[in-house]
DNA sequence: TCTTGTCGAATTGTTCAACGATCCTTACGT
DNA sequence: ACGTAAGGATCGTTGAACAATTCGACAAGA
């Protein structure tokens, strides 16, 4: 009975200001408010926040840390615009812990939030809601790697999902880059039930390349 | 003529004050001059090298992200000193990398790295210098993990390995743990150079579970 | 017209002193 | 043994200040 209430024991550290400001902060980048290439300055932001510029800058540091900012010495935060060749390697990363991740035999919890996520995005299809399609999609592959069950690589696809985000915002056709997807998580999905793993590895393999090439294509059409 | 000098321009970075403060105690806490646990005061610190609390506190936040300290809200941080469910992580976290490492054609380059890597520590064995072993045995898994051409991932490792490094300051043997692994490397540098990939992952599982018992077991002698 | 030198405004980098908030220890009382 | 109160030490945050750097504008020269 006091075995479970540890589990809470996440929740008990406060956060300071400069943690509180990060996540306002993340999530105006991730929602697209601040756009990828844009400057962020200390004077405005801080006085808009009504916090000090020192604090300020710890929270940009939290930022830069995860791969959302970009800090230019003297010259200021910058939210990451991504290159093609950064493209690239989340993906190649990508390949390495998701084809990891499919090879396992998943732990029923896991499984479900996998089915719930290709529920949710087939619903939000339903809906013409591309950006929730997005979301829903997110959470699969967050879902597909926490097979893996390390804390750490779960942590490490968060980042590297909202470091993805940033990619999504240049996409002018959401619809377009999202919809595919819907039946493919629906079809990984099922071969991952089936345990054949091989196959699901093969499928997954190509279900990046696809994405990627997309991205890439959206980064420079001459590719 | 121009094109080739724009690839000196990340040497043009300078580096902030704060970086070069978290350089010092990077290096400070990889050699075991603060030990695992240890609260770093910000009063005695910002003192001795001359620099403000702020700009420390950016320091620390750095070093924190990297996983090297434990930032308490109003306790102050102190150095990492991982659980032993961390090591557990930190080496499904070396599955993951490694494994799928082992099963790609090698580049040429990142080959010669890890004969060399191979070589050194042999010597070092050879004359008894263990930190050596240690050292090269690090540079072995870190050109194996650059298999997977992905800078991202070969940052994720470097940062594994210095937490990994902490883990090694609470071993009182040196020679105990690092002697097995020079051999180790020898062989599944053999069996990647052949091509025999499925082997080479089974060795490597192997080789990881072993080292992993070893660690936890001087974290808790009755597992 | 193109290049180069120079100036000044704007912004960041860094420091400092101050005060409130929090934690830890010790002592005290029940 | 337990809860509580007081005190010191340290961290969290602020606001101001000054130095360093960047950037754009504009004038001088080829």
């Amino acid at each position: 009975m006091v075995a479970d209430l540890s589990q809470d024991r996440p929740r008990l550290g406060r956060s300071s200001t400069a943690e509180r400001v990060a996540d306002v902060l993340r999530g105006r980048i991730s929602e697209g408010y601040f756009q990828p290439g844009q400057r962020l300055s200390e004077e405005s932001i801080s006085e808009a926040l009504e916090v000090s510029r020192n604090t300020l800058r710890e929270a940009f540091r939290l930022l830069g840390h995860e791969g959302l900012l970009d800090h230019r010495l003297n010259r200021g935060v910058f939210v990451r615009l991504p290159s093609a060749e950064d493209v690239a390697d989340l993906y190649q990363v990508r390949r390495v812990l998701e084809g990891a991740a499919v090879r396992r035999a998943p732990a029923e919890p896991a499984l479900a939030l996998l089915k719930q996520a290709v529920l949710d995005a087939e619903q939000a299809a339903a809906r013409d809601d591309w950006q929730g399609v997005g979301t829903a999609n997110i959470r699969f592959h967050q879902a597909l790697v926490s097979f893996n069950q390390s804390p750490r690589i779960d942590e490490a696809m968060r980042q590297l999902l909202a470091e993805l985000r940033l990619v999504f915002h240049v996409m002018e056709n959401p619809r377009a880059f999202h919809e595919p997807f819907v039946d493919r998580n629906r079809t990984l999905l099922g071969l991952i039930e089936s345990g054949e793993s091989e196959q699901a590895a093969a499928y997954l393999d190509d279900y990046l390349d696809h994405a990627e090439r997309l991205l890439i294509h959206a980064y420079d059409p001459d590719r």
